[in-house]
DNA sequence: TGCATACTTCGTTTATTATCAAAGTGTGAA
DNA sequence: TTCACACTTTGATAATAAACGAAGTATGCA
């Protein structure tokens, strides 16, 4: 039994899926073909091998499937191997997303870490309304309509969008909320043209830019410190 | 790096050989074929890739090679890797050489817990005179002689072989000297024809028999806690 | 010296496993 | 319903590695 997981760990590409995935952070399976430096099919299979072995557990959200590691024991356990390999530990892989690409795109609006803020500091500045209901959509105050239109975000032709405007998503990878809908993919798009970040990867990670870093303090008052 | 690591200890062959060394005694290559159930030439191939990779460490002497864990570091991480299979630790596959089988033979001498324990009460007793010299030879005391005779040991004809009569043989896996030479190889011939003793495995390992342990008490006053 | 034992190295066969492209499944958006 | 996308499954090929016996090296003992 041990030698089962032992090997599942020991192969190269799915070793460097699991110490990607060693930040804690979920992944997606063409995130981590990438970061394997695989084929998406092979990944797939290395992948359901991990899974079947109880080293990383699989959600489902949508079109896309995160991956995570399946507890603390499996990242005890990497940890253990790396000081037998003399790596002085939490030494990736030079290819391996890092924490400073810290944004993700979710569909087409921006969640993790950047999404997360962005929406939390929204909802400080009172420009939501709403959000605690059965779906967790938002509506926006006087405020929240005059700063987003200051921002170039066209709001009447958001709403008639044959989709919801704005809810609370939740980023399971951050558990925590950032913004969906209309909205939520309108801030995307004013971000990315105004260069505050730029796609990165299999582009569904951002970076954030020096620019970005600037004028989300300078409008909304935001310190990022990455 | 971890890779290698990995799937190092992934073979199964290699796994059982590592598990069954995680109880800090050091073996030999062929006590490792038999826990690995393998052809020596295939142990062999197998010690030497765990000895590369830094896993075991290796230490001749005389004939014999004796394999060890390499360090606390490969004990943790097996122990952290056995957490993930599910097994409660220490549960080693049925046909490792328990602590039970706690003496060996030495050449054609008792070596092990045994031999170690032996050793110490006879000299416990003061039947054996010297040691401490430059090659650890010991000569026997008026009551050595008696016991030993008793035993039906024919003291005249073993010191007539052309071999070192006694001498504290160090038994480096036990880290305890036990008697070597013509004397040692006297005591487990005898101890083997008495029955206190019997061969197992590849008769390199000895059991205690319920008669040897209340034969030990009774002629030397050794209580082993088997 | 010669013989036995302990172990390793070599060479070959066999079994396993990683790989990818192509086809298939399921989901979201228009 | 259509398309695009994310991902998986399948099947065939190629690379890897484990197995053994036979031969070789080294040591202990007589």
């Amino acid at each position: 039994m041990v030698s089962r997981i032992a090997s599942a760990i020991g192969e190269p590409a799915r070793t460097r899926i699991l110490y990607c995935l060693l930040d804690g952070h979920a992944r997606t399976s063409t995130e981590l073909a990438i970061v394997a430096e695989v084929s998406p099919s092979t990944a797939s299979v290395h992948l359901n091998r991990l899974r079947i072995e109880g080293l990383i557990k699989l959600v489902a959200q949508g079109k896309h499937r995160y991956y995570s590691l399946a507890g603390t024991n499996v990242a005890r356990a990497l940890e253990a191997l790396s000081i037998l390999a003399g790596q002085p530990r939490g030494k990736f892989t030079p290819n391996t997303p890092s924490e400073l690409r810290f944004a993700r795109t979710c569909y087409d609006h921006m969640a993790g870490t950047a999404g997360v803020l962005l929406h939390n500091r929204f909802k400080d500045l009172g420009w939501f309304i709403g959000g605690a209901g059965k779906d967790n959509s938002y509506s926006l105050s006087h405020d929240g309509e005059m700063a987003f239109e200051s921002l170039g975000i066209d709001l009447k032709a958001t709403r008639e969008r044959r989709r919801r405007f704005a809810y609370a998503c939740l980023d399971w990878s951050e558990r925590q909320p950032h913004i969906g809908g209309a909205l939520g993919s309108e801030i995307l798009k004013t971000a990315l043209k105004r260069q505050w970040f730029e796609p990165d990867l299999d582009s569904r990670t951002l970076s954030l830019t020096m620019l970005g870093k600037r004028e989300m303090l300078r409008l909304f008052g935001i310190t990022f410190n990455v």
